[in-house]
RNA sequence: CGGGGCGUAGCGCAGUUUGGUAGCGCACUUGAUUUGGGAUCAAGGGGUCGCAGGUUCAAAUCCUGUCGCCCCGACCA
């Protein structure tokens, strides 16, 4: 292609909505352009760097017996009821009715449908495991949609879902999956970890995110300085820690605490360490109130409260609906509370002689023990993991990073087999649900991740395997018809051997060309400059750490497809 | 959904306080010179100032409504 053609309208500045770098870059360089608030189109280079992530994901998707297909965007309600989430998906689901006033959707995902046709297709063990996978875009109607790519309301993703006759075989299909993520990932140069994680509401248990390493991620993750565990925050457990062991039980004690507001405070006051208070905390659970204990130097996780719950909403209570269930807002505490459900976290039975409030403004409780002055309904994890708590696995203080989700897989079990009524028959005649599991990826925020690991100062530096182009030709001047003549018979030698090849033929002064092509993140670029006439050698520069190696002109599409070939074998 | 900010040419912005009929830089077109890191000169083209009402002799500017965009938070995955 020559780049006196090429629709890649490159900006000299950056657009002020644009914040992080992936962004800005996309838009400076011409690969993507906005139509409404998450919703892009994508021009030329940048489709074609979308293409080959695609074609990656294809190869490895097909390696582990994928089979691709493509589903329908807009879908009938009717499906979404029967798996219950027409309701539970809420207002991020975009939502439309046809000509005769019926419901649809555009699908912010596939499980419906894939299951749909499987249950009507597929009835016997023998036609398992099936793994049907497609690229295609999904909606969601994010309040928020930000950071370009990142998360907009139209994007491309890759679903797979796995269909198999029992755990075992959903094991396999999940490691199968698990395995090609890696190397996808791997292949397309991203600096990645996968962290375990919740199945939030897609359902299901057992699921691993793929987070690309980057600061401006929108994942928090942990992970171990000591070991190989790594967790989202959402999802991260550690082994709960008592306070006040081998005490003896001392008499509960009532104390004036007047003024006191925060957990802080209360601590400071009474000269109590902050890890012996007890925190009371008022939510609203869909339309239930109920009261949460946590060790006063700890936060909820309110992921994993909804979860044990098994809610849709979860939030602080207003004021007056603590009043309403005879509790003091601020001064809330377990002893004597009755009428709501009390939760508390694992760790509030190890601590011996507490703290808490006492129930009535300006008191507090001292050396209140679980299980003698009062029970909770519920004891489970519902603790937010932080930095520096004890790795799960071997208790070395844990670490925090930022990541991009780049892939989830998750094992749904028979969540939607069962509600849909996806079932086999096996060879005792005997039937089951079909076991599934589902695997995504996205593919832009696939291609922002890269950017965002792959960048400097001037622009892109795309890996060769994702690169829109492999080798741009730059004749310096173009009114040197001999040099440019040179740059020309390598252009058209490279298109004749296939490479992807770029010539930059426009009449823009050499600032202007080498300011694009850094821009553009092309890996290979050929120089074609005055000194090459006196010397039969022009200059091959690479992208990634600037350096220029002199190549014989006669040499040069050899050893460019060498270093092509290297450049990629790198990757694998 | 709450808070804040912004809509003027493809991009970045000024003009709005104090109403007088739209401007700058980049980009674009033509010509000349220039050619190893975003050239120079000259001449051009392009905007119903987000939209709809209202006030006024006169509205980008004042008033009302509305739509859209961005950021922070909440929410969601």
């Amino acid at each position: 292609m020559r780049v006196s053609q090429i629709y890649a309208p490159t900006l000299r500045e950056i657009p002020a909505e644009a914040e992080i770098a992936s962004h800005q870059l996309l838009m400076k360089s011409g690969m993507i352009r906005k139509v409404a608030g998450g919703i892009y189109t994508y021009l030329p280079l940048g489709w074609r760097t979308m293409k080959k992530i695609m074609a990656i994901i294809r190869e490895e998707m097909d390696a582990i017996d994928g089979q691709e297909i493509a589903m329908p965007a807009v879908q009938p309600a009717e499906l979404w009821l029967e798996s219950g989430r027409w309701r539970v998906y809420g207002a991020e689901m975009w939502r439309v009715k046809d000509r005769h006033d019926r419901d649809f959707c555009l699908a912010p995902t596939h499980e419906e449908v894939v299951t749909f046709h499987i249950r009507n297709d597929v009835r016997s063990y023998r036609s398992l495991p099936l793994r049907p996978y497609q690229i295609q875009n999904k909606y969601r109607d994010e309040r928020r949609p930000r950071f370009g790519l990142m998360r907009s309301r139209e994007f491309l993703m890759k679903d797979m879902y796995s269909f198999d006759v029992d755990e075992a075989g959903l094991d396999i299909s999940y490691k199968l999956a698990y395995d090609a993520y890696s190397n996808i990932f791997r292949r397309c140069g991203l600096n990645f970890r996968p962290v375990e994680a919740d199945s939030g509401a897609i359902g299901g248990s057992g699921s691993h995110e793929f987070m690309a390493l980057a600061d401006c991620g929108e994942s928090q993750i942990l992970y171990c300085s000591g070991c190989d565990f790594a967790a989202t925050d959402e999802f991260a457990s550690i082994k709960p820690v008592g306070t006040g062991t081998g005490e003896e039980l001392r008499e509960v004690e009532t104390v004036y605490t007047p003024d006191c507001k925060t957990m802080e405070e209360v601590s400071a006051f009474l000269n109590v360490p902050i890890n012996r208070t007890v925190k009371s905390m008022v939510y609203k659970a869909d339309d239930e109130i109920v009261l949460v204990l946590i060790r006063g130097d700890r936060q909820i996780n309110e992921v994993k409260l909804a979860n044990l719950l098994d809610v849709v909403e979860l939030g602080f209570a207003e004021e007056d609906e603590v009043r309403k269930v005879g509790l003091e807002p601020g001064y809330c505490g377990p002893v004597g509370t009755k009428g709501v459900r009390i939760i508390a976290d694992e760790e509030i039975p190890l601590m011996i002689n507490h703290e808490c409030g006492q129930g009535q403004k300006d008191h507090h409780l001292l050396n209140v023990n679980y299980g003698r002055d009062y029970t909770a309904d519920i004891v489970a994890d519902i603790k937010l993991v932080e930095a520096g708590d004890a790795c799960p696995c071997c208790g070395a203080p844990l670490l925090t990073a930022r990541g991009i989700e780049v892939g989830q897989v998750f094992k749904l079990h028979t969540k939607y087999s069962s509600a849909m009524g996806a079932r086999y028959v096996d060879a005792n005649g005997e039937e089951h649900d079909m076991v599934m599991g589902c695997y995504g990826i996205g593919v832009g925020r696939t291609m922002s991740a890269v950017i965002e690991q792959n960048h400097d100062d001037k622009g892109i530096i795309w890996p060769m395997s994702v690169a829109p182009y492999q080798v741009l030709v730059v004749p310096v001047n173009d009114k040197d018809a001999e040099l440019c003549a040179m740059a020309e018979d390598l252009y058209q030698e490279l298109k004749r051997r296939r490479v992807e090849v770029l010539i930059d033929d426009r009449a823009e002064r050499p600032g202007v060309k080498f300011n694009d092509a850094d821009l553009w993140g092309i890996p290979l670029r050929v120089i074609f400059g005055k000194k090459c006439r006196e010397t039969g050698k022009a200059e091959l520069k690479f992208r990634a750490d600037g350096r220029v190696e002199e190549v014989e002109v006669s040499q040069l599409a050899d050893v460019i497809e060498a270093n092509i070939r290297r450049m990629l074998d790198e990757l694998k």
